[in-house]
DNA sequence: ACAAATGATACTATTATGGTATCATTTACA
DNA sequence: TGTAAATGATACCATAATAGTATCATTTGT
């Protein structure tokens, strides 16, 4: 069992290469190279984010792909809503009849409580404290290197 | 996405059945009325508890099932386990390339750390514990207390 | 006009899940 | 000792989710 399927995953790495550009206009073509991501799937995921209001695309010669909000404001738990739906461990499997054993309901209360804190995690893990530790490490470094 | 799926709560619910039984052989027929699980399906559930040692089975005519150790020591992890397979939310998506995204390690990190919490949890939730507020109500109601 | 980009969308392949179906084996007991 | 009642083993099938492919339409800078 996966929490995290590979559209989501691929979302995340493209959304993270995208925030390194500092607002210049990224294309697909130049993802494809960079994370190494079948095209079209990639061009999939990426048509998705547009959508959802996580990159703005620009068409035409030129075009490409920027962020739309801070890379603060985006989290896994948003991520995963639009790839792989709502998240719900719990899901009852007696939807409709009557759920026949009462046992299982203390159960469902159970999952409950974890699906709870899982969600709680997840929203907690946005890009930009996924990057936050690397950049100060690309500073130091950069602070060493060039000292022109 | 499911945290349960329907092989690991029909095998629950089966045995939270067999436990209330208190010792006494149940058949896969029983099951099926009482639970509404599909005889073959069933089936193929008891046979995967009976070789995991959650379920002894005697065959023949007379034959059926019954507990293999105290509902206390069968936890929804084990269950996850023998139906799902080991519970890895975290998954890496380039176990063979090296990872060429040093940033999603650190998320493997943050994952990890919700995996680790959730497979605390499910460990906890065992069978005895899911019965147990029933089997008091029981009790008050016939007010004979063999506990010991 | 044309090349370079994305948008929309329909199709396909693989895998996991949720089952069925069948035959073999064991056992109680009439 | 034969048969019915039970489980064991296993191969097969259907559906849905995941992971992708393929194609054509649209926009835009030069």
């Amino acid at each position: 069992m996966k929490l995290i399927t590979r559209n989501t995953d691929y979302a995340l790495r493209a959304i993270c290469f995208v925030v390194n550009q500092e607002g210049r206009v990224v294309t697909a073509g130049e993802l494809v190279k960079k994370l190494r991501i079948p095209r079209p799937f990639l061009r999939k995921i990426l048509q998705s984010l547009n959508r959802e209001g996580i990159l703005v695309s620009t068409k035409g010669s030129g075009g490409g792909f920027y962020l739309a909000k801070p890379a603060k404001e985006i989290d896994l738990l948003e991520l995963i809503g639009i790839f792989q739906g709502h998240l719900t461990l719990n899901e009852c499997l007696f939807k409709k009849l009557a759920c026949p054993n009462v046992k299982t309901c203390k159960l469902k209360k159970r999952i409950d409580k974890i699906e709870t804190m899982v969600l709680r995690e997840l929203a907690k893990i946005n890009v930009a404290s996924l990057l936050s530790e690397e950049r100060l490490n690309v500073k130091k470094k950069d602070h060493q290197d060039r000292s022109g």
